[in-house]
DNA sequence: CTTTCATATGAACAAGTGTTCATATGTTTA
DNA sequence: TAAACATATGAACACTTGTTCATATGAAAG
């Protein structure tokens, strides 16, 4: 292991780790951001919120595109839905699904953007 | 199941789907996002990119800091890398990881402000 | 009320993930 | 060359996650 002094001119250590240590975000903060991240890191709810750039759309209609079952698109808008990312409208027997805010774009382009440089 | 036509006025459907069918990225690229977001979606990954944001750290100190093995921080980076989302400079002994871009900030941020709202 | 249909939920299972321990690699100094 | 040290890697393990199947809930139509 690294011992307090692991090189030489180039040596930051201490002070840095104290300097960094003030400027982190408390751990519940960024165990959220994790999460939050988790959610979008599953291929089917990234395909679930790109069809739903398009328009709003019922859970039927997502498991055809997708090809999957129904159910597991109820579980994965369940997901979205606590995270936030989508929000439901009921109408009759169906339950159309969109996009919560602007907020979800941003951060898929933001990645996208990564990606494809 | 949704059987083609399970709801009145406000029925989209056949049409949408196909619509957004055509809108999608590739499954592959829509793939590798899912990957890239997996990748921030874990919080020790969080904390090392936020450590990052101060300045670049050897893997001692970040081990240090975080409480974790250099082992387990080390693994960590090397994940972090392959997205390209951190880069590697050696320095005798002592290997300094730094922000491969401003990308990485930008998508952080962006989850951030959503988590915050 | 009963049936039908869209959606939600719970249990179960396979597949994936993060950490630790032990050890290997590579660099510097004696 | 040998010892010391920072980092990397592989195996093993507990833990998490996404899907399916079966079934429950809730709304509309007969």
């Amino acid at each position: 292991m690294c011992a307090d002094l692991c090189c030489d001119e180039k040596c930051v250590h201490e002070d840095i780790v104290h300097k960094v240590e003030h400027h982190l975000p408390n751990d519940e903060t960024l165990y959220d951001l994790a999460e939050l991240f988790k959610v979008f890191g599953d291929s089917t709810r990234i395909k679930i919120l790109y069809a739903l750039f398009e328009s709003e759309m019922c859970v039927c209609d997502i498991a055809e595109l997708l090809n999957l079952t129904q159910s597991a698109i109820s579980h994965q808008l369940r997901v979205l839905k606590s995270a936030k990312l989508v929000k439901a409208r009921r109408s009759g027997k169906t339950v159309f699904y969109s996009l919560a805010d602007e907020h979800v774009r941003l951060i898929i382009n933001q990645g996208m953007e990564h990606i494809l440089e």
